[in-house]
DNA sequence: AATTTGGATGTTATAATGTAACATCAGCTC
DNA sequence: GAGCTGATGTTACATTATAACATCCAAATT
């Protein structure tokens, strides 16, 4: 059961913890994150913090909030969306791990999955043995939803 | 060893026994990124051709022919990084088999690698256990190259 | 050879995503 | 209150991509 208040209140104690502050606009932008299921745009959290919040927030501000609650490990990028959502763990303890995200393409409905360590060191190895190095593990899955199948 | 024309006149063959044709300008757009061992943009591509062919593509075309090079199986379009690669495979057999792609953030040099089918089964089960379904199993993983490290 | 016809390409306009550069504001400390 | 720092605003623009419509070209048919 996710709460979106309590994890309002986690975030701010994670953030001042870290010497940063969970404004008001960005309360606003990740609050919009939370109570969707689907992955939104950039310009589509402007439309709901105007919408839920009567918020005007310009585009710029938009995305450097989303970049501020990305290093705080509130918000994921999807790549392969452009597209944003909320971390499925920011209300327990397993922050940083390792996720595939099951994207609708179609809907854009989201699904973050933990990554079985098994797996991640699989891929890692792959991508050693070609001489690369791993940045970001993140695996984006392009799927249909339940509803959009 | 990749030779670039033994793949051209293989994408030719592959083309005709489908009912299409591998035009000079597809060929053009092909060769550019058989020939580079990075992923290119589109824009990149418009580039490309106009120097090493002195042919000038719009853009609108450069998209209609990557498309089409992607529905034949010839290119990958790299949805993290808004960029295309040749298909590693057009000179084997493997045609249309899972990969998985290190692309190196910094100068996008693109490697593809082969997925084991144990893998691509995991990740599947995944998937499958949250209802939805999987469209296209290509996974891109966000690296840097020996040189950009 | 002329005609037809469908696929390939060209043109123009515009949408969507994102960033650079600089200005201003708001809250804290002294 | 003055000054500092981080947050936000403003403007302009870059990049990626597609829609809608026009034209061209090459192969098939007459």
């Amino acid at each position: 059961m996710r709460n979106t208040d309590s994890i309002i209140r986690r975030a701010e104690k994670l953030c001042a913890s870290r010497g940063t502050r969970l404004t008001k606009k960005r309360k606003y932008v990740l609050t919009g994150l939370l109570e969707s299921d689907k992955a939104l745009s950039a310009y589509e959290l402007i439309d709901v913090c105007k919408e839920k919040y009567d918020e005007d927030i310009p585009a710029m501000s938009v995305y450097r909030i989303l970049e501020f609650l990305q290093s705080e490990y509130l918000v994921h990028k999807l790549n392969t969306a452009s597209k944003y959502a909320s971390c499925a763990n920011i209300d327990d303890d397993k922050v940083g791990c390792y996720s595939q995200f099951l994207i609708c393409r179609s809907c854009s409905k989201v699904k973050e999955v933990g990554l079985k360590p098994s797996m991640m060191a699989e891929l890692q190895a792959t991508v050693q043995d070609a001489s690369f190095k791993l940045v970001n593990p993140q695996l984006e899955m392009n799927c249909l939803c339940e509803d959009c199948v």
